[in-house]
This record gives C-alpha cells, sequence and structure tokens, in this order.
DNA sequence: TGGTTCTTAGTTTTT
DNA sequence: CTAAGAACCA
C-alpha cells in the first residue's frame, strides 16, 4: 500500500483546472469535451490512476476502451508510469480487442468454436464473393463491396438480417445475402469485425448471469475517443455500465471525420440523456500549438452548425503566420515543399518533425517524385500494412487451417498455392461435393482423391509434425513444407521479380520474428492467440522506424499526431473539400472537421499550398482555391504569392503584373487571352481543345475570374476556370 | 494453369 | 495515369 496523499498530489500537479475537475470527478457518469491537443490522453490515464490510487476501485474494476491499438498501448504505458501496478490483467484494449476477449472466455455461450478465426476486411469481401457465385447473383447488380457496406452497417446498427426492414427488392435480395452470409460465418467458425462487437453484445444482452458479472465488475468505464463510436459500441458501453456503473467519456465533436464509416457524433447528446450526465467539463487549453494555428482552427469550425461549442486558446506566443502558396500546377506545388523543406533542414528542423498532409492518397505520388529526386528520405503511412500483405495471408491461412478445417476462407486461399495443379475446375468440384454432403470444404477435399486429398494430406502432416512445437518452431515449420518458402525462391528469376520475392521472403522472415517477440510478450502464446492478434491488429509498420524520415500520409491518418510543421497541400474546391462530400448531407461539415484536425496538428509552422491545375485521372484538372482557405481570416495569413483576388485588380502591362508573371510564369506563359464572351450560359453548348464538345450545366463567379461546370461528351462534367481554360461557344 | 491483354474505376477506412 | 480485376488465349 503506498500513501495516498503523496500519491495524488503528485498526480495531480502540472493539471489545470479543468484537468483537474476532470480527474476527480466523483463516481458518476461525465463527458470531457476534449479539445485538439488538450491533453486528452493525459486526463484519461490520470483518471485511471486517481481512482485506483484513491482506492475507489481496484485494477480489477477499470475498463477503458480505445479504437486503435496504438492508443490502448499508449494507455498502459502512461498508467505504468503513474502507478506501480501490474498492468497486465487489465481490461484496457480497443472495443474489438475487448469483445473478443469476452468471447473467448465464453466461446459457449456466444455458441463460437473454441478457435474460432476473424476475418478481416478483405477476408470478409472473399467470403462475400464466394457466396455471391453459390447464391448466383449477379455481382454488377449488388457489387460486394457495396454488400458488405450493408452488411457491416446493419451490424454497427445493431442490426441482424432479420431485423433490418427491406421495402424494396433491391434490399430485400441483400438481406437474402446478409442472412446466408452470417449463416455461412458460423458453419465456418469465423467472425467479422462488427460480429465481433455484435456477438458480443448479443452474448451480454441475452445472458443475465453474465451480464451482471461484468456490470459488478467494472465500477469505472473509460472511453477514448467517444465522437466515434457508432450505435452498436454505445448499446454495448450501455449495457456494460447498467444501471450504476460510472461512463467516463472523452471526446471531441469537432475531430468526428469517420461519419462515413458510422460512427455517430450524437452518441454525445445521447450520452449526456441516457446518462443523466450533471458534468460536462471542457477542455479548451491548448498545449500544442501556437496562437496563430489555434485562431485559424477556431475561426474555420466556427462555420459548422451543431456544434457542442468549445473554443481553443493557448498561453503560448502567436507565432507565425499561416503561410500559403499558389502553385500553377500540382508539380509546381511538390517542388515548392521540397525547397521549404530543405530550408527547414538548415533550420534544424528534423524530417520526422514535418508532416506533409493530403486529402486522398493519390496525391502522395506527386509528392513523392519530387522527394525522391531531391534525395529527401520519407515514410508513407497507411499503406499495405504488414498482416495484409498477400504472403502473409497466405502463410496465415495455412495456420488458420490447421487450426481450423472448417474455415473455407483459408482452404480456398491456399489449395493451389503454391501451385499444384488444383484449378478452378477441381475447385468448383470440391464445393459441389462440399455442398451435396451439407459438410466442409476440407471434409469434402479428404473424400477426393489425386490432387486435392494430397492436399488435405500436407494440412494433416503440418498439423501432426507442429503439434506441441512453440509457437515460432510451428510457423517455421509451415512456411518451410508448405512450399511457400520454395515458390518464392523460385521465383527469382529475373532482376525485377527477384527483388520482389526476396523481398516477400524477407516479410516471412519477418512474421517468424513477430511470432518470436509475441511470445515473449503476450500472456497468452498459443497459435490462436497470434491468429487472433494478426486480425486485430495488422501491425503498424516494419523496419526503419528509426530513421530520421517526413511523415505523408492522409489527413485521416494524421488524427492524434502533431508536429513542428505541418504542410497541408491540395486546398482546392472539389479535393478538400472533396467533391463526392458535398453532396452527402452533413458532407461539408465533416470535410470541414477534417481540414480543423489537419490545421490542429502543427506546433508551430503551417503550410497550405494549392494548384491551379492538377493531374487527376490522367487528365489535367483546373480548380480553384478551396472555400476553406478563404474561411481563415486574412490577417492569420501571410502569402507567399500574389493573392488571388488581387491579380484581378492588375490592369495589363503593369509593373505589378510583370513582375508576377515573370516569377511565376511556368502557368501563364500563355496568358488566356480575355474571353469575348462576358459570361456563359447554363445550357450553352462549348468546345473545349482538349475536351471537345460539351454543355455548361452551372457557373460561379462573374467574368473572366469564374469558372464554370462543362458537361463533355466524352470527358464528362468538369469545373473549369475560366481565365485559363479556352472555351468556344457553339 | 498461367501468363497475357483489356476494361474500368478512381475519398477518407482506427478494427 | 495506373492499379486491380476480368476476360482471353496458349
Amino acid at each position: 500500500m503506498w500513501d495516498n496523499h503523496t500519491m495524488n498530489s503528485s498526480l495531480l500537479s502540472g493539471l489545470n483546472p479543468e484537468q483537474r475537475a476532470a480527474v476527480e470527478l466523483p463516481a458518476q457518469s461525465a463527458l470531457i469535451l476534449a479539445g485538439a491537443g488538450s491533453g486528452k490522453t493525459r486526463v484519461l490515464t490520470t483518471r485511471i490512476a486517481y481512482l485506483i490510487s484513491t482506492g475507489q476501485v481496484s485494477p480489477h474494476g477499470i475498463l477503458a476502451v480505445t479504437f486503435t491499438n496504438k492508443a490502448a498501448k499508449e494507455m498502459v504505458t502512461r498508467l505504468s508510469a503513474l502507478l506501480p501496478i501490474n498492468t497486465r490483467g487489465m481490461w484496457i484494449g480497443t472495443f474489438h480487442g475487448l469483445c473478443n476477449r469476452m468471447l473467448r472466455a465464453h466461446f459457449r455461450e456466444a455458441n463460437l468454436p473454441q478457435t474460432f478465426q476473424i476475418l478481416d476486411s478483405g477476408d470478409q469481401l472473399s467470403a462475400i464473393k464466394r457466396l455471391m457465385k453459390v447464391m448466383n447473383v449477379d455481382d454488377e447488380k449488388y457489387p460486394p463491396r457495396e454488400v458488405a457496406n450493408f452488411i457491416s452497417g446493419s451490424k454497427e446498427q445493431g442490426l441482424r438480417a432479420s431485423d433490418v426492414e427491406a421495402y424494396d427488392p433491391y434490399t430485400r435480395r441483400k438481406v437474402e445475402i446478409f442472412a446466408e452470409y452470417d449463416a455461412q460465418c458460423q458453419r465456418e467458425g469465423v467472425v467479422d469485425f462488427s460480429e465481433l462487437l455484435l456477438r458480443c453484445y448479443e452474448l451480454l444482452q441475452r445472458n443475465q448471469q453474465l451480464r451482471e458479472h461484468y456490470q459488478a465488475r467494472f465500477k469505472h468505464i473509460l472511453v477514448d475517443e467517444f465522437q466515434d463510436t457508432n450505435p452498436l459500441q454505445y448499446r454495448w458501453l450501455k449495457l456494460l455500465a447498467g444501471r450504476d456503473n460510472a461512463l467516463f467519456a472523452v471526446g471531441d465533436d469537432d475531430q468526428s471525420i469517420y461519419a462515413f464509416r458510422g460512427a455517430n457524433v450524437g452518441n454525445m447528446q445521447e450520452l449526456l440523456r441516457d446518462f443523466h450526465v450533471e458534468s460536462v467539463i471542457k477542455l479548451e487549453q491548448n498545449y500544442r500549438s501556437h496562437g496563430n494555428i489555434l485562431d485559424a482552427a477556431n475561426a474555420l469550425i466556427q462555420n459548422n452548425r451543431n456544434r457542442l461549442g468549445k473554443n481553443l486558446w493557448t498561453d503560448a506566443h502567436k507565432g507565425e503566420p499561416l503561410r500559403v502558396y499558389e502553385a500553377p500546377n500540382d508539380v509546381e506545388e511538390a517542388r515548392f515543399i521540397v525547397d521549404e523543406i530543405q530550408q527547414l533542414r538548415r533550420e534544424d528542423v528534423r524530417l520526422s518533425e514535418i508532416a506533409l498532409l493530403y486529402r486522398s492518397n493519390a496525391q502522395s505520388r506527386v509528392l513523392e517524385h519530387a522527394l525522391v529526386s531531391a534525395g529527401l528520405s520519407y515514410r508513407v503511412y497507411g499503406g499495405l500494412r504488414f498482416f495484409e500483405r498477400q504472403e502473409i495471408k497466405h502463410a496465415l491461412a495455412y495456420l488458420r487451417l490447421m487450426e481450423n478445417t472448417d474455415d473455407d476462407n483459408a482452404l480456398l486461399r491456399i489449395i493451389n498455392f503454391p501451385t499444384r495443379g488444383i484449378g478452378a475446375r477441381s475447385i468448383e468440384q470440391l464445393q459441389e461435393s462440399a455442398r451435396q454432403f451439407n459438410t466442409t470444404l476440407f471434409n469434402a477435399a479428404a473424400r477426393a482423391g489425386g490432387k486435392v486429398a494430397a492436399f488435405v494430406g500436407i494440412i494433416e502432416a503440418l498439423r501432426n509434425e507442429t503439434r506441441d512445437l512453440p509457437l515460432p518452431e510451428i510457423i517455421d515449420h509451415v512456411l518451410q513444407h508448405s512450399g511457400l518458402v520454395a515458390h518464392y525462391e523460385a521465383e527469382k528469376t529475373t532482376p525485377a521479380k527477384r527483388r520482389e520475392a526476396e523481398e516477400r521472403l524477407d516479410n516471412l522472415n519477418e512474421l517468424l520474428n513477430a511470432a518470436t517477440l509475441f511470445v515473449h510478450e503476450a500472456e497468452d502464446d498459443s497459435l490462436t492467440a497470434f491468429l487472433t492478434h494478426a486480425s486485430l491488429e495488422a501491425g503498424e509498420h516494419q523496419a526503419g522506424d528509426s530513421e530520421d524520415a517526413l511523415h505523408l500520409m492522409t489527413v485521416h491518418a494524421a488524427k492524434g499526431l502533431e508536429f513542428h510543421t505541418v504542410f497541408i497541400t491540395g486546398l482546392e474546391q472539389g479535393l478538400f473539400p472533396h467533391e463526392n462530400s458535398v453532396n452527402e448531407d452533413g458532407g461539408l461539415d465533416e470535410e470541414r472537421r477534417l481540414m480543423y484536425v489537419a490545421l490542429t496538428r502543427a506546433r508551430r509552422r503551417l503550410y497550405l499550398s494549392f494548384a491551379q491545375s492538377r493531374m487527376l485521372h490522367g487528365q489535367v484538372n483546373y480548380s480553384v482555391m478551396s472555400n476553406f482557405l478563404r474561411e481563415i481570416p486574412e490577417e492569420l495569413l501571410h502569402w507567399l504569392t500574389p493573392r488571388f483576388e488581387a491579380r484581378r485588380t492588375f490592369s495589363s502591362g503593369s509593373q505589378e503584373t510583370a513582375s508576377y508573371v515573370a516569377a511565376f510564369g511556368a502557368a501563364h506563359s500563355e496568358p488566356a487571352p480575355p474571353s469575348p464572351q462576358a459570361a456563359w450560359r447554363i445550357g450553352q453548348r462549348v468546345f473545349h481543345q482538349k475536351f471537345g464538345e460539351g454543355v455548361v450545366t452551372d457557373a460561379e463567379g462573374s467574368g473572366n475570374d469564374g469558372r464554370v461546370q462543362v458537361n463533355f461528351k466524352r470527358a464528362g462534367s468538369k469545373w473549369l476556370a475560366l481565365e485559363y481554360a479556352k472555351l468556344t461557344a457553339l
């Protein structure tokens, strides 16, 4: 036992009054509105430490939920630093991780096999495709992607197939697929991500004894990033909280950027009502950014309706203004960024302290190209993750099938990989026979003869040979004897292929390392546990983390991170905000929150850049500056190029114009002659040199400064800046 | 069965 | 443009 008094004073020292109030709240439900950089994680972990050290609850009675494994890990790390306790047995994890834990503990009650496997999004998609083939569903009319979203979306609303109300034949068919898909998963002993949550929710709902057990246990439930919870997650929390437990939710409605995937910010309002929350505490003091950056973020986000309301402030200096750069095109934008980074390096800013953010992944290309040319090292985040690589998925499929022969998904992935002469024809026969005998593919394969039976022999041999071996040895054995290693060794034919094959072999080796590490760190070092780990933690990044490199990522991926310098690139209408979002309701607001997240990533320096034209889908696209940039007060900005609007007032031939053209000539080497046409009318037929014939469908601005939307016969609908696009009336 | 060419689509995606 | 997937041929 330690001295409560000293422990508390050291715990609470350094907290501001609001943070402290949040930490010291009595045991009742609360909502903490925590702005960007306001010390949210610190409050969450200190709250846990406080509850434990004041004896209000034992570590055993805490349930702490996050969305990412990274956040969960960080919480554990920080907690261990605050308190001399063993965090191992504590229930701190992601929604999915915790649900998995409960389902494993009560697999019988949940009607699952002990070794049930978890399908990631890719596995789920292939399971759906396979099923749709069996059901004879037209995948043109029902794109598997959409069906997958429909199923996951329904589950995230807490709905089973039988609960979905379908009023049209189209939806009815999707519901049928949904029902069949669930039946298939059940047969095969697998669960997808949303099933993990729904199954756990149903388990607690139906099983009074279990529910009461956990309700009695978790007196304090703490949730991070509460604005990102979906309806099912919220119901799960409500169920566990029951009538008496305290739900401590931390979130920021202004940083809700996952509504497109089912997150429901409305949960924050519901929480206030359902839990009779008396204490809403706002954490508005920001410890991250300089004043100008926060002022810009505040000004921007004020344009959103339906906010809970919050304004960030800081004790820090105003700092520099935000630097704005208008480039003639995407390549020049990248070149500018490279120049600035080289300058920053001379000022001793480390590369790893600089982030290049963009709205969509495709934008990284141009940037990467410029960085490679300049010899600057960088790292693109959010690419293919370790456990999602083809060769890793293959290796895992062997392991999964050994563990659970009902897993048809796994079987289909490897029955002919490496190739062993089992083609589409044989597989079809196998599926037919499995259906006939109402059994799994593996069982059907065992009855078959020839190559198919040989495959069954391979799996059974692997199983027998690895029985009772430690995990890394199991994996090593499987890699060697499945033929995977030999397959990739044999791929080393041409130099180009050799590099690829070597990389894949390296990754397989890395899988072995991952398993070794896992055995050392995990409480449960069984194969099942490792496979679960592989599904739930697709694995951050491979080696090379130590190198000083720039960070390239989407704005979504940047949430929760911070950098000395941030470049927000591609600030153009149609790109950011993205045109697809503008049509969805609430879409523009979500885009604005995304911009808010982007702005608040920067500690000291922020660059905002946009390009007049950019290569998109292989065609040059012209666009105008993002409205989000217009929403930032002028006095916070420092334009590195002449301001967009200012140029319009130039009279031709003036000195200013001449110097401007000299400096930024690339895009203006062929200044568009003033169009004789004063304004384009909607419905006007026009001709464009590159896109051909089209019809004006919309117009903005006036005269030569505006832009028009033209629906081209060949090239589709486009927005064109009249200043640059040469349109002829037809 | 495996390599080729053709077609088509192209936001964001913690698990 | 370019990457993935399907259709297509050897």
